[in-house]
DNA sequence: ACTTCTCGCTAATCCGCATTAGCACCGAAA
DNA sequence: TTTCGGTGCTAATGCGGATTAGCGAGAAGT
């Protein structure tokens, strides 16, 4: 007859409602207990003890939605990758970030929230408000070579807490970490010069990427400052694989390359491409010429000769990409650090052969 | 002097009662032009129109968390392992699974959010309430070898949505997925027996996980239905690397086993040491006697030949681990689906030699 | 002309939590 | 006895959107 809603009893988790009943308090009193209690109202520690093991007993635990929309926190830092965050293919080029995101976001007392969609065309992939839902979370990390500029600038003219994982400076007012892959591409032509070389050139994809652009222009600067010619020192592949043969290479040798060094990208394709061709050539490197991949090698390289090149902290740049984040949070500062890369000795360059 | 709000007025982005006003329209009626409508509630085409430029014009979004707490559910699945989510050192163990349950949420729209033994919330980490933080999310996926059954007992009885990872029976109203340990071993096993070995030997490590004694049976059963002798056909090392050895090795030779099985684990401790001892013998698999390897081997030993036995599908677990979950979400039905593992031929399995 | 129906749209609520205002009680000061 | 100042807690409200109940007005039926 009565129209009670018992119905709904056992749906669901508990609410700070069903707490406050167990204890026999307000659900304010709840709420002050369980937050922080900012504003100071003074409770008594028995009705805080209360409390507290009623919110143990039923397992209660703060619904994250519930906490954005009253404009306060939820402890959930997101992460949004542009492609796919777990992809198969492109394993270990994502992976190593998430370790250090996870290990430093745990330190911090934050969970993470893994935003799919942005892989595998999920629910709605590609929808152009695909972003915005990032902000069920208190801050974001945002993840790839290509990201939706317009989309991100709104959210972060909106004010909404994001770090861009990789440089990203054209991007007003957005914070970011990266890897100084100037420094350590330039570090890689100074010890190719310092073998000998006199002629290097860099193969890299036809994309516009800072990462890629970056890696350009370590190369130029270290091949200018060593007084190398530059001439046709960069080559952009479109489709390395079909672009950079073994004909090609023949051809550069007998201009004089000696050197050659690729861009690492999430498939690799350029230095696969370059290994290809040195086989198909005949050649062997060191010996015939040197090799080098501005990054590290994929995953399914891994039996071939260790490249020489340089290693992306990439955990590292993860946990800094959350103390950025965190920063950003409690304070509001925008911080955008440069970490350093790892010079990798490697064995596929050696001395320029005599001429 | 009077206290007005006007300093939020600009703050942030639209709402829908900020579209509602420009477009003439009720809030309710915005919600229904941008929501579903699933009310089926008749509107007027211009009045639709009228809106949806009105929303366009002020480039309104809506909040994920208010449309979450409306909706009643969060749109999160928790993803919990009991060791490390991402662990260096494990590296490939866990992260297939990841893979195709970061796919398969993504399609049903989910997003995940990461839990792992160690992190749970850096502030009252290892405490034993640690699982209950999952209970933010709408469900939970659980990952492990070794589970906290009692905690997860609560969480079920409870009524919250738990899928683990691989089977596991023995908890009451706990939905999982898992491989086919049991088949997929038996095949093995029945192929050896097909290259005509008459005695066979399972190494496992000493561990009752379900995932182990799964294998065994699996084994005991295709021994029986060959009518092979099953005596000493299994053995328990608690540390394979020191039990496996040369000498054990040839011992069981001279009983006239000539095909050794190695259960999968996190570590490949017990293939390891089968590989170690049959080289350290000086023999050779499969000329000398045959091996096979009840999973994938570890990442680190690609490069050794291909050892005969079958692949987990675990990507294929991961995202039927999502499917039983939504359908538990959805319709609160229990479904824990078997899901089979592909014989790999490899080449560690030949020809049992002659007597 | 008077009841019924749609059709189109809106007022009122609720979701779960945080925050604001303020209430009831009690001992101390006047 | 009245007033005052804490102390300890709660009612009420709002965040932004989804949902439900239901209200006018014109069309249709009788």
């Amino acid at each position: 007859m009565t129209e009670h809603p018992p119905a709904k009893a056992r749906r669901g988790r508990p609410r700070q409602a069903e707490v406050a009943r167990l204890a026999g308090v307000s659900q304010t009193t709840v709420s002050l207990v369980l937050g922080g209690n900012k504003q100071g109202i003074v409770l008594h520690p028995d009705t805080r003890a209360r409390v507290l093991e009623a919110a143990k007993e039923l397992g209660y635990v703060p619904d994250p939605a519930a906490r954005r929309l009253a404009a306060a926190r939820n402890n959930l830092l997101g992460v949004f990758s542009f492609t796919a965050t777990f992809p198969t293919a492109v394993e270990h080029s994502y992976y190593p970030f998430l370790v250090g995101v996870e290990q430093e976001a745990a330190v911090h007392g934050y969970d993470l929230v893994l935003f799919t969609g942005s892989s595998s065309g999920g629910a709605q992939a590609g929808t152009s408000g695909a972003l915005e839902r990032v902000r069920l979370a208190d801050g974001c990390l945002f993840l790839g070579r290509h990201v939706p500029a317009d989309e991100l600038r709104r959210l972060v003219e909106h004010g909404y807490p994001a770090v861009h994982i990789g440089r990203r400076d054209e991007l007003e007012g957005l914070a970011w970490v990266g890897a100084d892959y100037v420094e350590a591409s330039a570090e890689v032509v100074r010890r190719l010069a310092e073998l000998g070389h006199r002629r290097v050139v860099l193969v890299r994809e036809d994309d516009d990427a800072p990462a890629s652009t970056d890696r350009e222009r370590g190369v130029r600067e270290a091949l200018d400052a060593a007084g190398l010619d530059a001439t046709d020192a960069v080559v952009r592949a479109a489709d390395p694989a079909t672009d950079i043969t073994a004909d090609w290479l023949r051809g550069r040798l007998t201009e004089g390359v000696t050197a050659f060094v690729a861009e690492e990208t999430d498939t690799g394709a350029a230095w696969r491409a370059l290994l290809a061709a040195v086989e198909d050539a005949g050649l062997d490197a060191p010996a015939d010429l040197s090799l080098a991949l501005l990054g590290s090698p994929p995953a399914d390289l891994a039996e071939r000769p260790e490249p020489t090149g340089f290693d992306i902290p990439r955990a590292e740049l993860g946990a800094a990409a959350v103390r950025a984040l965190t920063t950003l949070l409690a304070t509001g500062e925008t911080e955008s650090p440069l970490v350093a890369c790892a010079f990798r000795p490697g064995n596929t360059a050696g001395p320029a052969p005599a001429p």
